[in-house]
DNA sequence: ACCTGAACACCGTTCAAGT
DNA sequence: ACCTGAACACCGTTCAAGT
């Protein structure tokens, strides 16, 4: 075949097409090879249009980072900050949990990714207008991202075995429901999920007004 | 060679030569040819000792998983219920940081490695005991561990590029000082570690004074 | 029981060759 | 410019063979 008088990839189809096989058939499943068989094409082809795997893995990444919600953030945006920040993080974490399989790679952090970036930049942004120093609108940054990063990769429950006889009583007095988490699992990620996303924001809060405190003295 | 009169391996040598290996060349380096040569023997002689890799690399997190302080759950420890769930997270980040390229590993969660089942159930059992509700007290649990693993796995500052012509100010207004991200790392992601973490345990302080409150009621 | 080499079915990536 | 097959240096894992 060679070279086609019509481009048989582009990296818009690559993106897609990776995006696609990650969701439904997890992170290990994309090879270079399985990627290009998708496509209909050999594996040396997707490097006509990609420096190497990890790019075309950063790219879906960057689709996903593209859905997070960001208009909390807007000059106009008549939310508070803590508000901002909660509902940032409930888009955030819904676009995370979609697509649970992309989140390591999401975990990398924005590296140049440019819809990466534009998140890092609106959140911080949008701190340093509300009053917090710059110092700490970069904790916020952080800490925010870890927190929802986190709660997507890590699903707590599904860390679980599903598994009466794992938990033996005598070394672990606490566990007998845990072999429910499991199944709950849903459940319980998202009550834990809301729950610290509260006692974050209302803690942020505290430490707001005691800095505010102490700028007027 | 075949058998060997005095056994060549044993699971504690390979978990402690894989061990340094992911320290000190990361998680990728560790294969099981390269983890055999490193001991000395050939490929498949690993599979004596362990069903294949992931066991392996289970049983390295779990070794570190082992060596989080757990004493402030004690019984007879004084200190109250928030001050415990701090000092252990400080504890719990404190093994993570220093050996960073096996986060990925425990954040699959505990599975069925025993030290990360014995982590869960003193969190629960302490939290239990505290007042809070068992619905309650599994979601801290979990979400702590979202906060602390999502800090260790995905550098806040590491994750942004070294390079000033990274972060164009036409579109990313916010980010002009990025690039310094990367060289303040370890000063950035503990400072970021450090407020989420009192913001968090403030924030459950608040929840369990309402809580507190309606029961009385 | 515990090690070996050979083998199977894969990888990511490079590169010369084709149009 | 954009695709191909062949090739290189790897993978994880199985298995028969050896002691």
């Amino acid at each position: 075949m060679a070279r086609p008088r019509k481009p048989l990839l582009s990296r818009e189809r690559i993106v897609e097409t990776a995006s696609a096989l990650v969701d439904s058939e997890g992170l290990d499943a994309v090879s270079t090879r399985r990627l290009a068989a998708e496509l209909g094409v050999s594996g040396p082809s997707l490097y006509n249009h990609f420096r190497n795997k990890d790019e075309i893995l950063d790219a879906v990444a960057d689709a996903l980072s593209a859905r997070i919600d960001l208009s909390m953030f807007d000059e106009g945006d008549a939310r508070g900050w803590s508000d901002a920040l909660h509902d940032w993080a409930v888009s955030y974490r819904g676009v995370l949990t979609d697509h649970p399989n992309v989140v390591p790679v999401l975990a990398r952090g924005p590296g140049r990714r440019p819809a990466g970036l534009r998140v890092a930049d609106a959140v911080f942004g949008a701190m340093v207008r509300a009053g917090w120093p710059p110092a700490q609108a970069t904790y916020i940054g952080a800490l925010m991202r870890y927190f929802i990063t986190g709660s997507a990769l890590g699903s707590f429950a599904r860390g679980f075995v599903d598994d009466r006889d794992a938990y033996d009583p005598a070394d672990y007095p606490h566990l007998g429901q845990a072999h429910l988490l499991a199944e709950r699992q849903e459940k319980v990620d998202e009550g834990a999920f809301e729950t610290g996303l509260r006692a974050l924001v209302d803690g942020l809060a505290l430490q707001y007004e005691t800095f505010g405190e102490k700028t007027q003295r």
